[in-house]
DNA sequence: TCGTATAAGTTAAGCGTTTAACTGAATCTT
DNA sequence: AAGATTCAGTTAAACGCTTAACTTATACGA
């Protein structure tokens, strides 16, 4: 058996309290005893039994993180990634993260994840776009949740994101700094805030440049942001308009099809057509030519959702907090300047 | 506060043991005070408090699942598969999953997976290679282990693997079915034991069908499986025998990478080289042609290494049970028969 | 008919922590 | 110098569940 907090109390002379108030950092504990039962406790390699704890506490120390079975299979490992942050930053929390998948078409009656019925979690982490009847349902059972990479519509809910719009913004100046002036912009779904936020950033670009903006040029039908949907949007984008010089989509899933669509139409890029995507995967090196981008720390968002739900956790903080996280520039051969 | 058997005892009219031997089945309870008990479990949705059996069963109710940082970024889903079948799992067996990453150099001195430490994990799923020292370091703390798509080369374990030997055999045989004889084996490093198990079907097959063994025509020098050691795989093949007529990937990465270099060498294949792959991964009708290959269930794979620690682990069943998953051929475009 | 099985529960101790309330000593105050 | 305050710790109850040991009622065997 593991040694319990007795072993440890009677090994260094004290009572078993003492020792959980060490554990616990509480002040009342005079510096040379701590000091005597903290060796103790690393000369047994003791650690507090989590069960025993939850128990008298009513935590769990665990927080669970949920996402849709699509985004944790895509291919791109963007939400690993970010779920891959929160596993990082357990090591600083001491928490315990549980990930569940939910279907993309979760609906009213299927059973809740597990964690949720159970009260096996002291608060949850949402990561990408899930059906609102999920959100709805969670809200329920009244435990905290922060949303990461993105957000329901209505709800006041603490949010980490990329910071899109800056992002929609400095990929356009690029383009601008570039020397274009007709740039197209091929998003998805407008009621994703990410895609929203990158098409606002656009419009903000195109302003400060005084460039008046040209609703036509501007593809936000497809309802998925993949590269099928970039190919199909690039299609009827050019169908429509013929004298674009530039391209920001939404996202780099969506700019591959873009340039497959390019390529397959004998544009060169960037001479004939610049690109530039969004996210930073990994394949937007592998490809010819590489593609310029907006990198996203992946990683970094899903520590800061973990750091950001420990702390409405423990400090019962329920302002709705909206952390923007940085993004960059990043220029490969896909964008150039012109002239 | 959520209900606890006090509570329901109460509603039943019966005590908190009587509560505790239906949530177990015991059979002491009478058909109709079960029934009645769990009328009144399911009608105030309760559930028992994982602290507290944890605290008297000294069970936690998690399954530790590890692998490197690698593999579960690794662009083609193929082992977060094989993790999102042990969630599935999850629902049948009532446990928690708890995932961690280590590092692919992972030493004598990193820190241990947290759960390890703590003893918060009744088990343990290790999924794809690890470095040997960490399986060395696990073993001290007396948990029991179950690998999936690996196994070291020492120490007895329970196992789940794809049935590489056989996927090997119907892959070649398929080959030599379509009038090959002169088949080319690349692989990689053959101390991972599904490649040496991929080559020993292929070795089989042959010799089932009378074909003399080439050692000049099996590439196993390169480290790693990947789409690069694939092609300068295949260079090296090629600049070594020239009467090739298939070739026999063992996984599906390396065929990409093979199939780039056949291109390059204006090779066609099916017509001038068959080429099949191993573990039929998303991209494979992606690509023109599309990749015939054996068809490898990482999710089955998955929830059978979660049944099967669950077993070892209830059961105390520490019989090195080794579980072959069957595969099957999956024939696409690459491989045709000639003549 | 009485002792003995058996069936169907109940009682109560214990699992490893936390923490409010308590204690006893030392230090201030006035 | 007596009372008040602070400091550094201890005591003991409580958290929600499991389970060995016990109880009570009923059925059974000879």
């Amino acid at each position: 058996m593991a040694y319990t907090i007795k072993d440890v109390a009677e090994k260094a002379g004290v009572s078993t309290a003492t020792v959980s108030l060490v554990l616990h950092n509480h002040k009342r504990i005079s510096p040379e005893t701590r000091r005597k039962v903290l060796r103790i406790i690393k000369q047994l390699n003791f650690y507090p039994s989590r069960s025993a704890q939850g128990l008298v506490s009513k935590k769990t120390g665990n927080i669970g993180f949920i996402l849709t079975e699509d985004h944790f299979l895509k291919t791109e490992p963007f939400y690993t990634r970010i779920f891959l942050g929160t596993e990082f930053a357990t090591r600083e929390t001491n928490y315990y993260v549980l990930l569940t998948t939910v279907t993309s078409d979760f609906g009213a009656e299927e059973p809740m994840p597990q964690f949720i019925e159970e009260k096996s979690v002291d608060g949850i982490i949402i990561a990408g776009k899930v059906p609102q009847i999920l959100i709805d349902r969670i809200v329920r059972y009244e435990v905290p949740v922060v949303f990461v990479d993105y957000y329901p519509p209505s709800g006041d809910f603490p949010v980490i994101m990329a910071d899109n719009v800056r992002g929609g913004m400095i990929a356009t100046q690029h383009l601008i700094e570039c020397g274009h002036s007709k740039i197209g912009f091929i998003g998805g779904d407008l009621n994703h805030p990410s895609i929203s936020d990158r098409l606002h950033g656009y419009g903000t670009a195109l302003r400060n440049a005084s460039i008046e903006l040209n609703e036509s040029y501007i593809s936000s039908e497809e309802q998925n942001t993949t590269k099928q949907t970039g190919y199909s949007a690039a299609e009827k984008l050019f169908s429509k308009v013929n004298d674009l010089t530039a391209i920001f989509a939404c996202n780099d899933a969506m700019a591959f099809g873009v340039l497959h669509y390019l390529k397959e139409h004998n544009l060169r890029v960037p001479e004939d057509i610049a690109l530039i995507g969004f996210d930073d995967l990994e394949s937007d090196v592998l490809i010819d030519p590489t593609l310029s981008t907006i990198g996203v720390p992946k990683i970094e968002l899903g520590v800061e959702a973990m750091k950001l739900i420990v702390n409405v956790v423990e400090n019962n903080d329920r302002s709705a907090k909206k952390i923007l996280i940085p993004v960059e520039l990043i220029v490969r051969e896909s964008t150039k300047k012109i002239g």
